[in-house]
DNA sequence: TTAGGTATTGAGAATGATAATCATTATCAA
DNA sequence: TTGATAATGATTATCATTCTCAATACCTAA
């Protein structure tokens, strides 16, 4: 973990841009919760309930500094809040699968859309610099029998 | 067009969900500007510019019942705003091309995921009941030479 | 036709997420 | 240490959306 803060700090910040305590402690907490999409105001509840206070604007204006930086990126899922998740850089590509009924959101693997960025460069001339897919329907766990 | 909402009134509406003239006036805008993705503010906005006065509340309530109704799609293209398209019965599965640039939102068909669906269910057990997908970048004419 | 009930509407207040402001504090180089 | 710059916190502002509640419109049974 601590490892990891610190492969983030060398790749991303530099005499500009400083990893603050602050700015550690939220990076910690969203790493922490990888498997997770936090909200700005799930990651103020983490901290306080770990004793940290640290103020709702510091860490609006530190995920929207990460999201610059491409260390996190922001993401949606229709509850009417923001979310963030970490940059895969690996698998560059996977989408997201929304539960309706329980809320959980998963993640697949996949690169089935290079293909079909080619077609819509050709075919509208649009370019394509990202994407994002999100399915939407029944978990295992919610799904009827 | 007057045509196109009696289908809709048709098949949508009974004695339970009533038509009434506030709607017909939404619905008519709607569709007048159905190669766009209307806000409420926006179709507001445009009833204003005729010389229509519909309060928002009521914009909002009647976009949500057309949801409810699946007369109309609520679609999000993040610039904190909920937008609406008539749901397309044709050609069922559609993809949007946002402009990153000038903001401007096209339309693609494709049937490309039915494929991923099936594996998703699959592998994962999760039953995909709808999905959305978004490709941003820079439209033809916004695009860099 | 009328009375009563239900649905619709409008105006404005309330909400909730996020952004902006501004005074205070921390950091860091000279 | 000083001075400049960046970071922080508390609070307020903003903006889309929802809620509330009183006023209307509409429909149905008598």
């Amino acid at each position: 973990m601590e490892k990891k803060i610190d492969q983030i700090e060398k790749k991303h910040f530099s005499s500009h841009y400083k990893l603050t305590p602050h700015r550690k402690i939220i990076l910690a907490v969203i790493i922490e919760h990888s498997d997770q999409h936090l909200s700005a105001e799930d990651i103020y509840g983490l901290l306080r309930e770990k004793g940290i206070e640290i103020g709702l604007a510091t860490i609006y204006r530190t995920l929207e500094l990460f999201v610059e930086l491409n260390i996190l990126h922001k993401v949606h899922f229709d509850d009417g809040r923001s979310r963030y998740e970490l940059t895969h850089h690996e698998r560059h590509r996977h989408h997201h699968l929304v539960c309706l009924s329980c809320g959980d959101v998963a993640e697949v693997e996949d690169d089935l859309l290079n293909k079909l960025e080619e077609i819509i460069e050709r075919k509208h001339g649009f370019k394509v610099t990202d994407h994002t897919v999100k399915f939407y329907g029944y978990c295992k766990r919610c799904r009827p029998k």
